[in-house]
DNA sequence: AGAATTGTGAAAAATTTATCACAAGCGCAT
DNA sequence: ATGCGCTTGTGATAAATTTTTCACAATTCT
């Protein structure tokens, strides 16, 4: 496995110990607020430690940069990679793949994904979504695009056990303004749309809009212009490498949105599912689950 | 709950909307690697982003900053004041969500069936799989079930695209048979069945393999009988905090064999790609892509 | 076509960095 | 105590870099 490389932390204290007094002084002050005193300018750092700019100068060099922005800029990728989180660096998944194999990098782009998602993610439009999303006394409606619709009937066959009233529409398919003849104000929509962006769904989100509904937008993180008629937006990164873009994501919050729903009222939730059952049982469609 | 004072991160999302494209460009990319790309010069910035100068220096004064300058040193602060807290772990994944919110429930759990998941794969299964399925010698069957169908029209929109000779089944439906007729030995069959497994797959499976084809199977981690008869399988753990299980990982999966099985004969893919483009471009069906 | 946005190139201003010479400080052996 | 050698700070200055700003052209969007 390749070794991490020495951050400078590491070196700065394993020379500590052959350091002179103002060296030491410095050395500690930057590591007292590691990485964020190294970064300022050098003047500063030297008054933080209380210690003279030419000692920073020397220091640098002693620890073999070339100058004081190289040191930086090492602070500033070492930082870069920290923050990466303690699972990306999780640098190989599929033991025993060669080190580029494309199941490393997929799965390392995925997660990155995950992450910056979920870290720009509101929980309470999030909630607040999903309270809309899991009124019975509004008809839901879930839309999807060329590509998308596989989502959108995700969401669909899931949402269809916890509730009823619930439309699946597909943007791409030319019926869809017929079931926008009933929307009523206060109807919610789930529209996926992700690049290429959909000029039907567009129209189609606009005319939802139009009648008083409510727009619940899954989108990437440039944005569908739908989003400018949302009342909720959730954005996803969606980068890979591939010539396409990834619906992991995506299918990630759709997920936790139907699990958040389920609990807002389970027990009716819990009946439904055990109606579904036994159906299920009746019609023999499935086996038994041992 | 104490509320932390506003971080540039908040502040650039909130301003989001309301910026214009290389603004917004550029905001991406100082969230892209969050503070570490804010605290290199202003020039390396505006190269990161790929914007010019001026640009940024515009979008710090938007900010509220008086210069870029003033704007480091708060990144700073602000880095400070993280590492400083006790909150350093990363333990949640949406900041701000509180400690058990179903966002961080649920992403830990699909986080760890991934790393469950990669580590079990087999590199070279997965490679034999890929060239199976990017061989066009051989016609190519897509098959899923009631939920899995969704996953088995993703891989066939892709794949579609990609290679000729493709067909989706879904194994619910009693057209199925059918397909079976044409079936020649070598042929291969993409499966997925996740529990609770279909009696209908795996009559198809049987079926299919009687007649030689070549069987590839996504399946969950107690893995559907249809294993038994599969050529190569892959198993997913779909364990998650809801009533039903997840299926990220198995997208997960299923997007990687698309990326790997494009770049088997990418100049090839690459041609189909653009006539799609093509006919995408006369049907305007899609917006220019941004 | 017109308005808003963005990039270009350049130059000035400001800041930061790197160095220097020298004096002051410090520890230590004599 | 004395002096030597090493370290450190001072203040100044030169060099390098970075930031800021401008006017204007190119582009994009409406």
């Amino acid at each position: 496995m390749a070794e991490a490389p020495l951050t400078i932390s590491d070196r700065i204290q394993k020379k500590l110990e052959g350091l002179t007094r103002a060296e030491r002084q410095l050395a500690h002050s930057i590591l007292e607020n590691y990485p964020a005193s190294g970064l300022g300018p050098l003047t500063a750092l030297a008054k933080d430690a209380e210690v003279s700019v030419p000692t920073v100068a020397r220091m640098v060099q002693k620890l073999g940069f070339k100058g004081y922005p190289e040191f930086q800029a090492e602070l500033r990728e070492e930082l870069r990679a920290k923050v990466k989180g303690p699972i990306a660096k999780h640098d190989t998944w599929a033991d025993g793949a060669p080190e580029g194999h494309m199941l490393n990098r997929f799965t390392d782009a995925v997660i990155d994904n995950i992450r910056h998602t979920l870290g720009q993610i509101d929980p309470q439009a999030f909630d607040a979504a999903c309270a809309l999303v899991g009124d019975t006394k509004r008809h839901l409606y879930i839309v999807g695009g060329r590509v998308t619709h596989t989502l959108a009937e995700y969401l669909f066959l899931h949402m269809q056990v916890i509730r009823p009233r619930i439309t699946h529409i597909q943007s791409t398919s030319n019926t869809w303004p017929h079931y926008l003849l009933d929307v009523a104000p206060g109807d919610v929509f789930v529209i996926y749309d992700v690049r290429r962006y959909e000029n039907n769904t567009l129209k189609l989100a606009e005319m939802a809009h139009a009648q008083g509904a409510k727009v619940i937008l899954f989108t990437d993180q440039w944005r569908s212009p739908v989003h400018q008629l949302a009342d909720i937006s959730f954005s996803s990164r969606i980068v890979v490498p591939s010539a396409w873009d990834s619906a992991a994501t995506t299918l990630l919050l759709t997920e936790t949105m139907i699990s958040a729903v389920q609990n807002l009222d389970w027990d009716k939730t819990k009946t439904r599912m055990q109606g579904l059952e036994d159906m299920f049982d009746q019609t023999k469609l499935f086996r038994k689950f041992t």
